[in-house]
DNA sequence: CCTGGCTGCTTGCAATTGCAAACACTCTGT
DNA sequence: ACAGAGTGTTTGCAATTGCAAGCAGCCAGG
């Protein structure tokens, strides 16, 4: 499932050539990758891998991390929120990232505990079933 | 060149695995992916596609951007976003946010300080989590 | 003991990626 | 007109991904 939408994919990368006026060739030279494959990628008949998905990315100048959002292989940035900004940092250890999570829960459930002291919110972790698929189960 | 660094994501996935105390064969069936190749791709003998990835980062609900890092296909951009974040939360205190704020920078200290050159996995000391009795079986 | 269930690992094999070589077409210049 | 240099595209083919089936080891418990 969760099929690449391989053809949006291609039409930005040619759209992103075009504005740039590259040549196919050139930014296949650019990429380090053959003319041909970068062709049929354009055009949406090849799945390309995330190496090759850099180098374009790299050649064009443009990020890494768009290319991947139009390939569907990364979700959209939610900008904003204290968990996903946690769990999207790269720099911290799975040991602190937890700690630091937990520790947020924490304050969290202190102040919802001072202003209405019936809801204990979500301090007690997630061990009850989620059947939606959920990333973040943040908000401010 | 842009070498993957399929051993640290390897590592990394496994880890994660571990942590969730998944069988290998229970995160396959969850990401869509057969036992066998998940095996491989746990030790850096396989250089797993993108759209794998996602799938793999999905099934242990984590970002699939830190996969991303770890693989050495994405930079490593910034994480000032956590700081970011907790900044304008509204819902911290000021106290509770200048907690928040000193405990990630010690943890980004900390990390820089050893700045391990091998495996970072450090998993020695965890409250939160109980790994079982890790008899390495494999030696290549 | 040994059957069943669990763990992870090895082995062929189909499908796919990604490339080198060659094709078709449009301009430009001589 | 024709050679030459551009453009993007098609065509086989080596290398790789990713999988189904099977193998080996470790525990529980009839």
């Amino acid at each position: 499932m969760s099929k690449l939408d391989v053809g949006t994919l291609g039409e930005y990368i040619r759209e992103q050539r075009n504005a740039a006026q590259m040549s196919l060739r050139q930014l296949a030279k650019s990429a380090g990758v053959s003319n041909p494959y970068l062709s049929q990628v354009e055009r949406g008949l090849r799945n390309p891998s995330a190496e090759i998905l850099t180098q374009i990315a790299s050649a064009l100048r443009i990020s890494a991390e768009t290319l991947y959002v139009r390939a569907g292989l990364l979700e959209a940035h939610d900008a904003s929120g204290v968990r996903t900004a946690i769990a999207r940092d790269s720099s911290l250890t799975e040991r602190q990232r937890r700690a630091m999570l937990e520790i947020y829960s924490a304050f969290v459930a202190e102040n919802a505990a001072e202003h209405d002291p019936v809801t204990p919110t979500d301090v007690s972790e997630d061990t009850t079933n989620r059947t939606k698929e959920d990333h973040d189960g943040n908000h401010p």
